[in-house]
DNA sequence: ATTAATCCTATCAGTTTAGTAGGGATTACA
DNA sequence: TGTAATCCCTACTAAACTGATAGGATTAAT
């Protein structure tokens, strides 16, 4: 399942890649538009920022905006700082990986052959889109 | 991610396809063989049988056995038993539909949009693989 | 100064997960 | 007919995670 967590954050990108203009956007206002609690998205937006994906401006007509154009924001970032980890097992994950503990060999183990396929398709998903795909209307 | 009970149950399905002869087998086999915690394990076959993809034969020299043949038995329905929707959110759900309540518009939501690709695409890896795909040594 | 915004930490209730406990029912076989 | 082996079923628990809230510290524009 998808964490609210990472719905937020894409709706939240999305919105903020479609009104952005001189000003940067504010919480509040993403919140109010996208239905979102407005304390737990500033969590949420915090980590973007954090991460590099989000910039931000304090104080009065503070707010955030994108530190690159939508186009260049690929999911594969957005998904591994909201969601963590595109694999469903960390013995085949690429950027999170670890040893299963309870496999003697990984290569014979029939789990992992099978989730490094479901891995790569949705990567591929994830490398082919990129905000601006998001936010077309 | 992936639970340890999908993970266990994959393991056990293999396991048992591999090992398959005229006798049922046991649980206490598989879970030694497979280290997987015994009492656990046995719930996870339970959920099996009664979805019908596992039989079992109860009292001495009893054990679990495949309903159908390794290759007739998908992903698709395996994964569906033990973990539940394939989809991501529910409002993408083929089998677990259910709108979302943040959503005042489906087709114009910019999650909805990418998780019914990343929908489909592990749809396609569950329906290209089966249960013959995973015991291959 | 005042106001409006982000920043940061702590906290909390509810749910889920992984696993355990203990016995009941059924079958093979001596 | 008794006993051991096996599946069947329910209930319970500790730990982790999730979604959300609270309260204030910091920063910047006016």
């Amino acid at each position: 399942m998808l964490s609210k967590k990472t719905k937020y954050g894409l709706k939240a990108l999305t919105f903020i890649a479609r009104t952005q203009g001189d000003e940067p956007v504010r919480v509040s206002e993403i919140a109010k538009s996208e239905s979102i609690p407005p304390k737990f998205l500033e969590g949420i937006l915090l980590t973007l920022r954090k991460a590099g994906i989000l910039g931000s401006k304090k104080g009065k007509h503070g707010g955030y905006y994108l530190r690159q154009s939508p186009a260049l924001t690929k999911m594969t970032d957005v998904m591994r700082v909201l969601e963590g980890p595109i694999a469903m097992v960390p013995c085949v994950s690429l950027n999170f990986y670890e040893k299963c503990d309870d496999c003697p060999d990984e290569h014979k183990c029939s789990v992992h052959k099978l989730m490094i396929e479901v891995r790569d398709s949705t990567l591929k998903v994830f490398r082919n889109t990129t905000l601006a795909d998001l936010s077309e209307e």
